[in-house]
DNA sequence: AGTATTATAATGGTCTAACCATTATAATAA
DNA sequence: TTATTATAATGGTTAGACCATTATAATACT
């Protein structure tokens, strides 16, 4: 019938009021804090729980602490970064193995793609035309520039995830590629032919979208990822 | 060409020690970690130091911190709090809005029903019948039963999101429904008919999925989210 | 005997007061 | 003018004490 009436935890009641503040734009991003021997005045607390208010608010991302002179708590801009952390750890709890996430990779590489053909301005074309020439000097390179060419590969999904204008979109992929990075380092290995697999795939892909065929774009953009997928799971078996 | 050396703060090195241990399964779910007075002895560090890494291992959903005898820190299952705690944040940073929430829903959805389409076994359609009884009742009722109807809809959603079997989804799918409550609250008004309107919606989305028909049922649960969208959008230009 | 009450002790929560480590800035020297 | 050095502000850490909560054991009551 009845909820619990408070916060009994000083330090939690600290970090909702800071929370709130920035939240509410009270405190905005880039703006210091005052320092800790001042806020445990503020607040009428001690300086040791203060301080686990603000690592709390700290790990949330809202805050971060400098050291020296001039340091202290600096409200900073939220990120996705806690998102993939926390996306980090389901998986590496083995609640989410690495066909999960590739799956799921798939479905939403695809309907980005589709929304950045339904969205896309000539600019944004331009700049993922530039991304697949520099692509394709990797490629000519061979194999050496793999990690290169990968890391242009996630340029360009994330620049189709920024035209679809949703920032949900960026935060996902963003998260994703942070985890999926760990399984490329230890079951992707990329030859020549593959190489230019993937290079012609994203040539087609950025055609797609440029032509605003938002369902091929979607397909086209599942078979790229899936290729990746195929080539990890077939090293992850051979050893 | 170098990186940094070392964790110089003393309580990163505690947490990631922890942390370690927990996701290495060195330590499981549900055992107990040393009293404080205990493991600040094991690490050669104050109790202060100790405490803040504790928060922030508590924050990360690693354990919970319990008073009074019998207490301490406990490890817990990792689950998706964090997430949507994050996810949360984001939202209210203003960096991500009602539109682009509803839109991601509307894909991720689509995407769900299609792949419970192929997954399910017949024992999945029965409690997906189970929960259309329930919407039933609370339809008749009227809009009275509004915040009923909208819990059953809900876990209908994550029901189909457990039935394709991969856990990013049913994570996902949590995160964005414990985030859309704070717009349900304030502009989702539901009246007998609309009720109706939607629980056809779900009558029609489980039969597809019966069926097996993958790209039916990503249709009907797109519109159905998108009835829903329709619904809060218009009253939040009215009202 | 069984049940309610009360004391006990373990554990996290908080406080105080000090000192260490880092760093931007000011003072000083070359 | 530039390089060096001292200063002081600020977070990082330590130590030891006491408060608050709570499971369990001891006690009193029926």
């Amino acid at each position: 019938m009845f909820q619990a009436a408070k916060q009994t935890k000083v330090f939690q009641d600290v970090v909702a009021q800071i929370q709130e503040a920035i939240l509410d734009g009270r405190l905005t991003a880039g703006q210091t804090l005052p320092a800790e021997r001042e806020l445990k005045e503020t607040f009428n607390i001690s300086r040791g729980t203060l301080r686990e208010a603000l690592r709390v608010l700290e790990h949330k991302g809202l805050i971060e602490i400098k050291l020296g002179v001039g340091g202290g708590s600096v409200v900073k801009t939220v990120d996705t970064d806690q998102i993939s952390e926390s996306l980090g750890l389901l998986i590496r709890s083995q609640k989410v193995s690495l066909n999960h996430l590739a799956q799921f990779r798939e479905d939403v590489e695809g309907i980005v793609a589709a929304h950045a053909a339904e969205n896309h301005v000539a600019e944004d074309i331009q700049t993922l035309k530039d991304l697949l020439v520099k692509a394709r000097s990797c490629v000519k390179k061979g194999s050496s520039h793999r990690n290169a060419f990968i890391d242009i590969d996630k340029q360009i999904h994330l620049t189709m995830a920024r035209i679809t204008g949703n920032p949900v979109y960026i935060t996902v992929l963003h998260s994703i590629h942070d985890n999926i990075h760990r399984y490329y380092d230890r079951f992707l290995s990329m030859e020549k032919p593959e190489l230019e697999e993937n290079y012609n795939d994203l040539c087609d892909l950025v055609a797609a979208i440029e032509t605003a065929d938002a369902e091929l774009a979607r397909r086209l953009a599942k078979q790229h990822v899936q290729r990746f997928n195929q080539y990890m799971k077939k090293r992850e078996k051979d050893g």
